[in-house]
DNA sequence: TTTTATGGTTGACTTGGATCAAGCGAACGC
DNA sequence: GCGTTCGCTTGATCCAAGTCAACCATAAAA
């Protein structure tokens, strides 16, 4: 008895977590702004959870599309393969996030999702989701502004690859990083990166011994402290007035 | 009477113009797969159409966002200001295309956009959009698609800016504009630029001088004759082969 | 424990594109 | 018709980031 108790507890817990209305991050994710039946509706269709290991694939370039993605748990990078060998990285994502929308377009998905630390994830059959929010307006919006925010934050990326320098590129990847960290419940200050400095680099446009020199220089500036993967950012400003620095 | 016979004819062309239903860009534009019906009623939603200047804006970034914009004619650019006053443009649009989509998110425009030609649109109010995407399944996927489409597109983009060298990133803009006038009708491989060069320096994440030498070299070199804004492209596969180039 | 692999740092040198500068040609206003 | 402006071209020089190379740190494998 004293033995099934707790058994069945996590049992019964683990069941009511894989579903949106009790998920934590229903706030960042999809579900945001629905009523609790509405949640209901959403759980339905949220019916396949997959586990992807660090270094698998989610989902790769090519393959035909028929489910977006939310992020549970874990830390993606997406990236994009040119004929001739080159690639970039185009995102990472972290919990709450959505993954594949990319692949609505074609029909097939036209970047590779690769998991960069054990994760969980949603599917979520993207017919069905244009039924429901077809019945629920507030979903339909919501999906909308989510990918308007992706064609926002791309365009973001743009720019920082367009007009920034090597140590503004940084600078904004860090803070926007640590801005994400945050809206999770988790420290502004302190992270750890999930990705290499090569994959950093390959978003931000730089080769790793570029982004390793940056870091090194924040380090040597104070601005941060650097250990491996282990950051921790001592003077935000400092990060901050390093982005608006030039004026071009 | 025989002087108003080709007047009323001119009037009621007019009229029958300004509507998606009779629209030669309806197979590129909103409306694509649409049936008769479901045309009259994409009519009904785009009452607004609207001339715009050379030069003026369409709209500026931070103004309320209640309308996504399709082009009926003419040419528009899109940029980004940073606080610190320097500015990317972040895509060239021209007939058939949409217009707007980053403000979805925030309900504010994220850019401005500004037309490099006389132009005119047709507004579409995003809300009687939703309601009307709601009712017709074609339009809710296909209107999916076309913000997918602009993700994918932004990826391009990032590609471009994160990997290719100078050259590389103007033969892919001559042969991307190239492409898009082909599916207008156009000539392939005879066209204006609207944009200056530094404007297309802007977009392509270079400097002015760079985007000419670059067109220098490629006259040269026998790919292209270039004429100011006139282009004509003499060797397609030249320019892919300039693409293609680099092992890195 | 040693070995090996992977990822990160740092230095020396090179280079592509930026910057600075001069001059040209087409378009426009007067 | 003429000067002014704006956009474009071209040359000379410079510098930020790339390249090449050596070495170090950590973690997993033997």
């Amino acid at each position: 008895m004293a033995q099934t108790h707790p058994l069945n507890q996590e049992i019964s817990l683990s069941v009511i977590k894989t579903a949106c209305s009790n998920c934590n991050l229903r706030e960042l994710c999809l579900p945001f702004g629905l009523s609790l039946e509405e949640l209901e509706r959403l759980d339905d269709l949220v019916s396949t959870r997959r586990r992807i290991k660090r270094g698998d694939h989610l989902y790769r370039a090519g393959e035909a599309f028929d489910a977006i993605y939310a992020i549970r748990s874990g830390f993606f990078k997406t990236d994009v393969l040119l004929e001739d060998g080159r690639d970039q990285v185009t995102g990472f994502q972290m919990a709450g996030e959505l993954l594949g929308l990319d692949g609505i377009s074609t029909e097939h998905h036209t970047c590779n999702a690769i998991a960069l630390e054990d994760s969980e994830i949603c599917a979520i059959p993207f017919s069905r989701l244009e039924v429901l929010s077809r019945e629920i307006h507030t979903l339909q919006h919501h999906f909308h502004k989510v990918m308007s925010r992706e064609i926002v934050r791309d365009h973001g990326v743009m720019m920082l690859l367009g007009t920034m320098r090597a140590e503004e590129r940084l600078a904004a990847f860090l803070l926007n990083l640590s801005q994400r960290f945050t809206a999770r419940g988790f420290s502004h200050a302190e992270f750890y990166l999930r990705m290499t400095r090569e994959e950093i680099g390959s978003y931000l446009g730089l080769k790793l011994e570029t982004v390793s020199r940056a870091f090194s220089r924040f380090q040597e500036e104070g601005h941060i402290a650097v250990q491996q993967k282990h950051i921790r950012i001592l003077n935000v400003n400092g990060l901050k007035s390093l982005m608006n620095h030039r004026a071009v």
